[in-house]
DNA sequence: TGACAATAGTCGTTATAACGTATATCCTCA
DNA sequence: TGAGGATATACGTTATAACGACTATTGTCA
């Protein structure tokens, strides 16, 4: 083991404590995400996609753009061109507003709901799947943990 | 708070400790990630060419692609491409090996290691502002869970 | 040996992300 | 009221990611 610690050493003459959990982080949503990406493929959907469907399947009045800007997990600025996409294949609607002529609201469509609700169960499965062994309380206080770092990040 | 509840009710009607678990995952990684994208413009690398910099680093006499690509944090098939980009910028050089003519070895450049060297300073500055405030235990904590979770990820 | 599978890397194509800029609409206040 | 700034969205362009198919080389075993 002489040699593998010498090479460990080398290689990791920057690192610290920071480092170490930014890199666990990026490795574990990877490979979380990449789960993600195979049961979203059953519709043919990106995980960008998929968000923007949960999060108007969760405001079936309907959101501006901007909002759902607002409100997805990984922050995307061209929503316009995702919304695009979604509307092309039927999946959301688009109109503009008549009060403020600005803004266009996007509303999930029926066809819409019947595509994430196909996935419910899917994604519930592949989460267990994933993380269930860590049981209720490791994965409260990862949750917890996460809260915290993300709260008084600078 | 009456109508906060009910909505947030319905909307998390299908969550589950895992899933939030995920998406405070998915959070916390994208809001680090802007960081050190930030950091990393100063020298015009993208986050996965800076990781193979750093890899390349560890390994001054050089990586065949495929462990280069197998050692990347987030997993990229592509390989050949992104070290083309590298290659054309100078901070990598890559030639065929004799022995397993299949093979092509990479190494990083006196210019990339100067390039890389130049970011040490404030990608550490950027880990401890970010998640500095956890404090060295929780960073261990944070750590350990993320292993585990991994670990035995099915 | 020599056919065949396995391995290492490359490349074509399409879709998506990132960035800056443009356009339309609204709001404020002199 | 109307000029200037703010806001909401769209779009042009370039870079990168994702997916397959393709080529070259090596290893294996009948």
């Amino acid at each position: 083991m002489k040699e593998s610690t010498a090479s460990r050493k080398s290689r990791r003459r920057l690192s610290c404590p920071e480092e170490d959990t930014f890199l666990e982080l990026l490795r574990t949503t990877d490979m979380l995400s990449r789960g993600m990406v195979g049961v979203l493929r059953g519709e043919e959907l990106s995980p960008t996609q998929y968000n923007v469907l949960r999060i108007l399947r969760g405001a079936l009045e309907g959101l501006p753009c901007g909002e759902i800007a607002h409100r997805m997990i990984t922050r995307d600025p061209d929503v316009t061109r995702l919304l695009d996409r979604l509307e092309r294949r039927g999946l959301i609607s688009r109109c503009r507003e008549t009060k403020d002529r600005r803004t266009v609201m996007a509303r999930i469509t029926p066809e819409g709901l019947k595509v994430v609700g196909r996935l419910d169960e899917p994604v519930l499965a592949a989460h267990r799947r994933q993380l269930g062994h860590l049981g209720r309380e490791r994965l409260a206080a990862l949750t917890e943990l996460l809260t915290v770092a993300r709260s008084r990040m600078a």
